[in-house]
DNA sequence: TTGTTGACGCTCA
DNA sequence: CTGAGCGCCAACA
Protein backbone atom coordinates (compact mmCIF):
# COMPACT_ATOMS: atom_id res chain seq x y z
CA UNK A 1 0.00 0.00 0.00
CA UNK A 2 0.64 3.23 -0.55
CA UNK A 3 2.41 5.23 2.46
CA UNK A 4 -0.02 8.12 2.49
CA UNK A 5 -2.98 4.66 3.47
CA UNK A 6 -0.17 3.48 5.73
CA UNK A 7 -0.21 7.20 7.64
CA UNK A 8 -4.06 7.08 7.84
CA UNK A 9 -4.37 3.81 9.13
CA UNK A 10 -1.65 4.82 11.41
CA UNK A 11 -3.49 7.83 12.71
CA UNK A 12 -7.19 6.61 12.58
CA UNK A 13 -5.75 3.44 14.98
CA UNK A 14 -4.99 6.63 17.28
CA UNK A 15 -8.46 7.83 17.30
CA UNK A 16 -9.34 6.79 21.29
CA UNK A 17 -12.70 4.76 21.83
CA UNK A 18 -15.25 7.11 22.07
CA UNK A 19 -14.08 9.78 19.84
CA UNK A 20 -14.34 10.38 16.22
CA UNK A 21 -12.02 12.82 13.79
CA UNK A 22 -12.56 14.19 10.60
CA UNK A 23 -11.17 13.36 6.61
CA UNK A 24 -9.60 17.22 6.39
CA UNK A 25 -8.00 16.72 9.93
CA UNK A 26 -6.16 13.80 9.09
CA UNK A 27 -5.28 14.73 5.41
CA UNK A 28 -4.53 18.31 7.12
CA UNK A 29 -2.42 16.00 9.80
CA UNK A 30 -0.80 14.43 6.99
CA UNK A 31 0.62 17.41 5.29
CA UNK A 32 -2.24 17.20 3.08
CA UNK A 33 -4.93 20.49 3.99
CA UNK A 34 -6.89 19.48 0.53
CA UNK A 35 -6.26 15.39 0.36
CA UNK A 36 -9.86 14.91 2.31
CA UNK A 37 -10.66 12.41 -0.41
CA UNK A 38 -7.22 10.46 -0.52
CA UNK A 39 -8.18 10.16 2.81
CA UNK A 40 -11.32 8.30 2.05
CA UNK A 41 -9.64 6.23 -0.76
CA UNK A 42 -7.54 4.95 1.40
CA UNK A 43 -10.01 4.19 4.36
CA UNK A 44 -11.86 2.32 1.36
CA UNK A 45 -9.09 -0.07 1.15
CA UNK A 46 -8.78 -0.47 4.91
CA UNK A 47 -11.53 -2.94 4.90
CA UNK A 48 -8.79 -5.46 3.48
CA UNK A 49 -5.55 -4.09 5.94
CA UNK A 50 -5.17 -6.90 8.52
CA UNK A 51 -5.07 -5.00 12.28
CA UNK A 52 -8.34 -3.36 11.03
CA UNK A 53 -8.47 -0.01 10.96
CA UNK A 54 -11.49 1.96 13.29
CA UNK A 55 -12.79 3.55 9.85
CA UNK A 56 -16.01 4.68 11.56
CA UNK A 57 -14.51 7.10 14.16
CA UNK A 58 -13.65 9.06 11.22
CA UNK A 59 -16.71 11.46 10.16
CA UNK A 60 -16.72 14.28 7.50
CA UNK A 61 -16.85 18.03 8.67
CA UNK A 62 -20.19 18.37 9.61
CA UNK A 63 -20.07 14.92 11.84
CA UNK A 64 -22.03 12.74 9.47
CA UNK A 65 -21.41 9.58 8.43
CA UNK A 66 -20.75 9.95 5.09
CA UNK A 67 -19.04 6.65 4.66
CA UNK A 68 -21.56 3.93 6.42
CA UNK A 69 -22.69 3.35 3.07
CA UNK A 70 -20.04 1.65 2.27
CA UNK A 71 -19.56 -0.31 5.45
CA UNK A 72 -20.81 -4.10 5.36
CA UNK A 73 -24.53 -4.50 6.31
CA UNK A 74 -23.12 -6.54 9.12
CA UNK A 75 -21.25 -3.55 10.48
CA UNK A 76 -23.14 -0.71 10.33
CA UNK A 77 -20.82 2.13 11.31
CA UNK A 78 -23.68 3.98 13.33
CA UNK A 79 -23.77 1.00 15.08
CA UNK A 80 -20.80 0.59 15.94
CA UNK A 81 -19.97 4.29 17.15
CA UNK A 82 -23.29 3.35 19.36
CA UNK A 83 -20.84 0.49 20.68
CA UNK A 84 -18.02 3.06 21.61
CA UNK A 85 -20.50 5.45 23.26
CA UNK A 86 -20.88 7.69 20.90
CA UNK A 87 -24.75 9.35 20.07
CA UNK A 88 -25.72 8.84 16.27
CA UNK A 89 -28.78 9.83 14.95
CA UNK A 90 -29.57 9.79 11.29
CA UNK A 91 -26.10 8.96 10.20
CA UNK A 92 -25.12 12.01 12.00
CA UNK A 93 -22.89 12.34 15.44
CA UNK A 94 -24.79 14.08 18.44
CA UNK A 95 -22.30 15.69 20.27
CA UNK A 96 -19.70 15.88 17.28
CA UNK A 97 -18.15 18.82 19.24
CA UNK A 98 -17.70 17.02 22.18
CA UNK A 99 -16.12 13.46 20.92
CA UNK A 100 -14.45 15.45 18.37
CA UNK A 101 -10.71 14.33 17.88
CA UNK A 102 -8.19 16.46 16.00
CA UNK A 103 -5.07 14.51 15.44
CA UNK A 104 -2.84 17.61 14.97
CA UNK A 105 -4.08 19.12 18.32
CA UNK A 106 -3.80 15.70 19.98
CA UNK A 107 -0.36 14.16 18.04
CA UNK A 108 1.77 17.03 17.25
CA UNK A 109 0.10 19.45 19.92
CA UNK A 110 -0.44 22.14 17.55
CA UNK A 111 -3.19 24.79 18.75
C1' DT B 1 -5.69 11.17 -22.66
C1' DT B 2 -10.00 13.19 -21.44
C1' DG B 3 -14.14 13.18 -18.78
C1' DT B 4 -16.66 11.61 -14.58
C1' DT B 5 -17.16 10.38 -10.07
C1' DG B 6 -16.32 10.21 -5.16
C1' DA B 7 -16.16 8.07 2.67
C1' DC B 8 -14.25 16.23 1.35
C1' DG B 9 -13.97 21.21 2.51
C1' DC B 10 -14.27 26.23 2.00
C1' DT B 11 -16.37 30.42 0.21
C1' DC B 12 -20.08 33.25 -1.22
C1' DA B 13 -24.87 34.60 -2.24
C1' DC C 1 -29.52 27.85 7.32
C1' DT C 2 -29.46 26.25 2.46
C1' DG C 3 -27.78 25.86 -1.97
C1' DA C 4 -24.44 26.57 -5.66
C1' DG C 5 -19.78 26.92 -7.20
C1' DC C 6 -14.92 25.95 -7.04
C1' DG C 7 -10.60 23.65 -5.60
C1' DC C 8 -8.26 19.50 -4.44
C1' DC C 9 -6.37 14.49 -5.27
C1' DA C 10 -6.92 9.81 -6.94
C1' DA C 11 -9.28 6.01 -9.37
C1' DC C 12 -11.88 4.38 -13.34
C1' DA C 13 -14.27 3.92 -18.02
Amino acid sequence: MDDFSSDVYKVVREIPSGRVSTYGAIAKALGLPKGARRVGWALNQSFEVVPGVPAQRVVNRHGQLSGAIHFPPDLPMADQLRAEGIKVVDLQVVDFAEVFWDPVVELCGES
